[in-house]
DNA sequence: GTAGGATTGGATCGTCAAGTCCAGTCCGAA
DNA sequence: TTCGGACTGGACTTGACGATCCAATCCTAC
């Protein structure tokens, strides 16, 4: 029984990673109600057993995926908040964000915020680790603006955290709006306008 | 068969509007997925063969929910909005919103936005009345802002349409972090940093 | 009051998902 | 090389859900 705790061996490490990315697809793809094991299963080309062996029921897996997602996101994200050191770096990061809403038709949404929306009433687990998610995330967009704020781009008492909940905030919206309008407008209409807001803030004015 | 169309009768009429009362509170609860139609006959106290005998299936009773959800919202937002004239509404607008998420400590998140989470990728013809209905809301603040413009409090050339969708991002995306973190934070930092911008807006401004 | 459609009750069916079981194979350590 | 635990395969059980069926009742128009 190795149910908890990593597997022991590089085989059983590759079954459960693969077992966890294909279910991050599917979840994302068809909501975590949506994904049914043995769905998973195929897509992992692996047999039952050996999802009940990795976890210790769906949920388990579920809270695997949630970890993976926030993961993956800090993963793709982070690059581009560590250089976070001016307005045009601030646009550029809105453009990527733009750009891979815009390359789907805004279908998926964000992968924390779809599971988030489904899971975080009825789970409490799943909220919390979701909450912790978005806490990562906030932080890393705040220790952008810091940034911003400690080379003199930004005006020395800026409220770095409540902008940074701000653009996360309108980066979920945006892509919540994105996914059924099939359009980019409300999510750059709405990273515009905090980014706008966010200017308000440059060093050398008031 | 009386499937398509209203109920001719009174008391008809009666129990699809029990029907529809009944799947939309616990599909805002639950999401559809969670929520069985045995749950549904239960809460509304009908049987199972009412349910099917007002709607074709479980897709035209989330179908009507859709519509349900858009009206009540629209029913509750267009007060609000339709004195939409000065910056002091803007702000008792948003405090509504805010203190409607701070009730319920941010659970349950919009109505609309999480029918849209779940349903939008895979059932385009939840999502095309889902974007009606994102469209009518923002269509009805967009209204509100530009009595604003058309009152003075607004610059003239004042885009009242990208505005709208930007408060409607920041609403959406605000409601979805406070499911996940219990507090209305970014919500709150989300609608003042919008706010803030359209304040940039001001007549009497460059 | 009565015909006929609208409405209702609840048993029932087919399907599929979650999770279990156990027999077997692999593989590292002694 | 052999022992034991890690890992794998897939059949199987159980239960719930969506949907159907049909008989019974209501109610409105005539």
């Amino acid at each position: 029984m190795t149910s908890q705790g990593a597997p022991s061996t590089q085989k059983g490490r590759a079954t459960r990673d693969r077992i966890v990315v294909a279910a991050a697809e599917l979840m994302y793809r068809h909501g975590v109600a949506g994904t049914s094991t043995p769905a998973v299963r195929d897509a992992a080309g692996v047999s039952s057993s050996q999802i009940y062996h990795y976890f210790a029921d769906k949920d388990d897996l579920t809270k695997a995926v949630i970890t993976h997602q926030s993961q993956a996101i800090l993963a793709h994200q982070t690059p581009l908040l560590v250089t976070l050191d001016s307005f045009d770096a601030l646009d550029s990061w809105r453009d990527v964000v733009v750009e891979a809403a815009r390359r789907q038709n805004g279908a998926g949404g964000c992968p924390l915020g779809s599971l988030s929306s489904e899971l975080s009433d009825d789970h409490p687990w799943a909220r919390d680790a979701l909450a912790a998610g978005f806490s990562a995330w906030s932080g890393a967009i705040r220790d952008g603006l810091a940034t911003m704020v400690g080379n003199g781009a930004l005006r020395p008492g800026t409220d770095a955290d409540e902008l940074a909940l701000a653009l996360l905030a309108a980066v979920q919206g945006g892509l919540l709006l994105a996914q059924a309008q099939h359009n980019t407008s409300a999510l750059e209409a709405a990273l515009n306008a905090v980014i706008a807001h966010i200017r308000g803030h440059a060093a050398g004015r008031a």
